[in-house]
DNA sequence: TTGTCACGCC
DNA sequence: GGCGTGACAA
């Protein structure tokens, strides 16, 4: 059988909300080492990795591997149904037709189970090989989701430049331009930083807002190894940043001629990782 | 000449708001002992019965018993035009051609007026027998509201299955099924009660989660004669859920194949019931 | 009748 | 800022 129980159900709610946008439907890989998902969104455009350790869970017990395909719009109001505070725990059998989520509450009073048919769905495991990026940024997911909201106004799509001066988004469109720019210059004047004058040009140039512990979570870290100026669809972004409320910092790995890799951490649990094609010039000419 | 004075105008608002959706219009019966409405819902399903003792009112004079016709949508919108802390009075003369409401503000600055025609109604007063019934389940309105939410996703209509276990609530559709169980097993367990192994069989269960005053509002009480499992439509349970803000317990009162009562009281002044007859096998195999 | 959007309230 | 509600459109 499978068995995965999770205290806190606002970590799965979360999930759930940060995928329901992209996928209607997805397998969940189920094995000793925890829960897998990987799946191109509904037109097939950008890909949706989620990986859940099994450690991570409370409980998690899983005795032979299973494919169980998911609606998510479904599991979705399930995990809907469930109490902020309530415990969730996912079981099915061998062989399973379908999956139940059981929602406890705190005191034990209630407990509510929702059964999930599962359905058949072709599998399309898909290899992501780990590459190192040309640029790693690191921000507060606060300011991600409000650059690509705002810049969204102004055009189809955004572009991230990472430089030897900081990170850029910018949008133009056809009555105005955007751009949002977190400046190394700044941020290093900002922390009287002496270091800037003998910055390396163009090479592994990394910069942390600020070494406090305390405000590690609002840093804006960039690393990077060559400059890159890639231009996404605000439309798939805009998707990605619903992960938001799972973390405070997202990251971003990019290279040129390479998907964007748009990186959520979940709890000490896992992570979900979005991987979304840069637009080539010519269709960036469109 | 009929005068009604409530100093709290909020309960009469909640009261509108607990029977808007589901009577357009009634007949408001004003006698010395109180107002009474009762009338059928639009679709001539379910069945709404408000009491307002008169002792309830902070001031109160029937000189003669009024039958009065009111469009509840037009009562309802002048309800919305008091202030929260406002007084409001209702007047009406001998033989009323219309029905005036006043509102006082608390420091009397605010005095606003509102007439209303009154409609000609068929007269239909419905006996309705007090019976015993098989289970009275008491619940917090919280949860029974949250109930009825979930599990309308699931499907047209909620199952209510009153045991010797618990209460269930429960759902299927398309693509699974969902339900919530207050299981009696549990809550004398958490409870440390011991009473569980002597308790006896399909009969006369009577069960407190807590017998904590201050937690009485949050307890589950199930006091069972003959277990019941009736199945009743969502749409109208969704719609006596409404009545919720008037009170933090709702009492659910069920016998095989005779309508449920779900009763919610009106702080010292009166209650409100709604009838909702089970659907019959027949109707849930469609 | 249901889903979505905008507004106002908490 | 989030939620619940009312209005609108499909």
């Amino acid at each position: 059988m499978f068995e995965a129980r999770l205290v806190q159900s606002a970590i799965l709610k979360k999930v759930l909300d940060a995928v329901k946008d992209l996928l209607t439907e997805a397998t969940f890989e189920c094995s000793d080492s925890g829960i897998q998902v990987q799946a191109m969104d509904n037109a097939h455009v950008s890909l949706v990795s989620l990986n859940l350790r099994s450690d991570g869970f409370d409980k998690y017990r899983c005795d032979r591997n299973l494919s169980m395909g998911m609606s998510i719009s479904c599991m979705s109001k399930i995990l809907r149904c469930a109490g902020a505070e309530d415990t969730v725990t996912l079981r099915a059998w061998d062989n399973p037709e379908s999956i139940v989520f059981i929602f406890e509450s705190p005191n034990k009073e209630k407990l509510a189970e929702y059964e999930m048919k599962l359905i058949n769905m072709d599998q399309e495991h898909l290899g992501i090989p780990e590459t190192s990026y040309s640029c790693v940024v690191k921000m507060p997911t606060t300011e991600f989701t409000r650059i690509c909201r705002d810049l969204s106004q102004f055009g189809e799509s955004i572009t991230f430049a990472c430089s030897k001066e900081g990170i850029k988004f910018s949008a133009s469109g056809d009555y105005g331009s955007a751009c949002n720019l977190f400046s190394l210059l700044t941020l290093l004047k900002c922390k009287g930083n002496s270091t800037f004058s003998s910055m390396p040009r163009f090479s592994n140039i990394k910069l942390a807002q600020t070494a406090d512990a305390d405000n590690e979570e609002e840093a804006v870290t960039v690393n990077m190894q060559e400059p890159v100026k890639l231009t996404f669809s605000c439309r798939y972004l805009n998707c990605f940043v619903k992960a938001g409320p799972l973390c405070n910092q997202v990251q971003l790995s990019m290279s040129d001629d390479v998907p964007l890799v748009c990186e959520y951490k979940i709890g000490d649990i896992g992570h979900i990782r979005y991987y979304l094609a840069p637009k080539i010039d010519d269709e960036e000419e469109n």
